[in-house]
DNA sequence: CTGATAGTTAAGCATTTACTTTAGTATCAT
DNA sequence: ATGATACTAAAGTAAATGCTTAACTATCAG
């Protein structure tokens, strides 16, 4: 099991390359074989299944092999994670905004303009 | 201006990393110099200058220098097209997996659970 | 069995990344 | 003016990344 660190580098991480973002959206829609997500991708197969492991270990996709098929799906609640830190983020910051617009409406309820040039910036 | 393949890059880029993660939620807490960034990390101040050339790239700080000290503070809106791009790929898997409820309460409404005793035989 | 399909393994290579050190340049306090 | 502070610029390096090609292994259809 990796920790909460290296589990968001991985998966940033697989989420940095178009071609990786490009297979999840693909595989959003539904799964796939390797060649169905080779497909529209111009490298080599190779390359593609490389994508793949990155895509996999980042927790991501899923993949089985079945016969000599190899079908790829989303993993569920995979990007929760990338979800969550983001959210995380966005709150600090918006409730730190909250309290900077109590100290300014406090400090300076009246003053719009800028008491030294009498500029409105 | 950038496409938005290229930003998605840049964004998830600059995220991947632990020590510019560190960076950011220093940052959602409110603004800081260059060495305020630098003192948790464990590494030279040149090196955090580049982390955040790779933030500012990617949009989600912005800096300012006055005097000699380079203020850095986060770039409001700058995760939402991470956000947008993560809340599309759910949304779509999960629009997917209702159709396939729908089919699959259509095609066996009654071999998956008995509905009586809720075992599965 | 034979050939085609689907994927795998391994090795190599150019580029990018994440640092380092060393040597600067402004700015500020005294 | 002098020294300390806060960066900045440049160059070098080891490791990681994103490919490639060539050769190989299963599986399936006829």
């Amino acid at each position: 099991m990796l920790n909460y660190q290296t589990s968001l580098d991985l998966m940033f991480q697989a989420l940095a390359d178009p071609s990786r973002r490009g297979m999840v959206e693909r595989l959003s829609r539904g799964p796939a074989s390797v060649s169905e997500l080779a497909r529209p991708l111009a490298m080599s197969l190779p390359a593609v299944v490389q994508h793949l492991q990155v895509l996999e270990a980042s927790g991501l996709v899923r993949t089985e092999k079945v016969g000599r098929v190899r079908t790829c799906r989303i993993e569920p609640g995979g990007l929760q994670l990338a979800e969550r830190w983001i959210n995380e983020r966005r709150t600090t910051w918006e409730r730190r905004l909250d309290c900077l617009g109590d100290y300014l409406a406090e400090t300076a309820p009246t003053t719009s303009k800028d008491p030294e040039t009498g500029e409105t910036p």
